[in-house]
DNA sequence: CTACACCTTCAAGCTGGGTTGAAGGTCAAG
DNA sequence: CTTGACCTTCAACCCAGCTTGAAGGTGTAG
């Protein structure tokens, strides 16, 4: 497949692709006779992953290693996945602490707490 | 108070209370004989309501009308600050929502679950 | 008088994750 | 043969929020 097809198929933007090789997140593609990107409907999976990995809190650069390996799981991701859940925890107990603060500074500006309990 | 003490005794850097007057966070400084900027003990305290600002999520931009008005609460300033709880409680939603990714994810990778209590 | 720390301005660089544009090659249809 | 849609590369730009550097002025201590 050529890199408009899976890009739409994919939901991405065709120059993300090419940025992700680049990158070094994604292997070189194989090239046609012409010189054209030509993908594998596999492709469409590992994008996919590196969106999920992407939402997990991963930079490009942590998902680097990892995106063509997939199923083959090396053993320090499990440790990675670990240590990013405790930074996950750390960030969801600051927005939580923000929440509170924020929820605080509301009060100070709003003393109708008794009066309008809208 | 020159610029150097004050950066010291607020905790940022100097270069950084330049940048936040130049992008019109900070108004512009009062200046001495010598052209250095003077400034009143009170800015340590705007420095600090802006990175409290800054924690609740609030861009530099939007922070901009706010820092110097500051006690001079403007009408739109608590509509704002519920605009921004929604916000929050939306990152908090989706940080949630990551972590339970995370950890069904960690989940898969260790069926020692019954095994190993570690 | 000389050193040295501090101040001034403006311009440029950094990180991350891309997008946008120019210049050119390829391929199928009409 | 020309048009148009696609592909290629490479370089430059975008955002935020700063930092760093160059070039020069100022203030004070010895």
């Amino acid at each position: 497949m050529k890199i408009g097809e899976i890009a739409k198929r994919a939901g991405v933007s065709a120059s993300r692709i090419r940025f992700y090789e680049a990158q070094g997140i994604l292997p070189p593609a194989p090239r046609g006779a012409n010189g054209y990107r030509d993908y594998p409907e596999s492709l469409i999976a590992t994008l996919g992953f590196i969106e999920q990995a992407q939402r997990l809190g991963f930079s490009l650069r942590e998902i680097a290693g990892h995106a063509t390996l997939e199923g083959k799981v090396c053993d320090a991701l499990p440790e990675k996945l670990r240590a990013k859940l405790a930074e996950v925890d750390a960030h969801i107990a600051a927005a939580l602490a923000r929440r509170a603060e924020l929820v605080a500074l509301i009060a100070t500006l709003e003393p109708d707490e008794e009066k309008a309990a809208a």
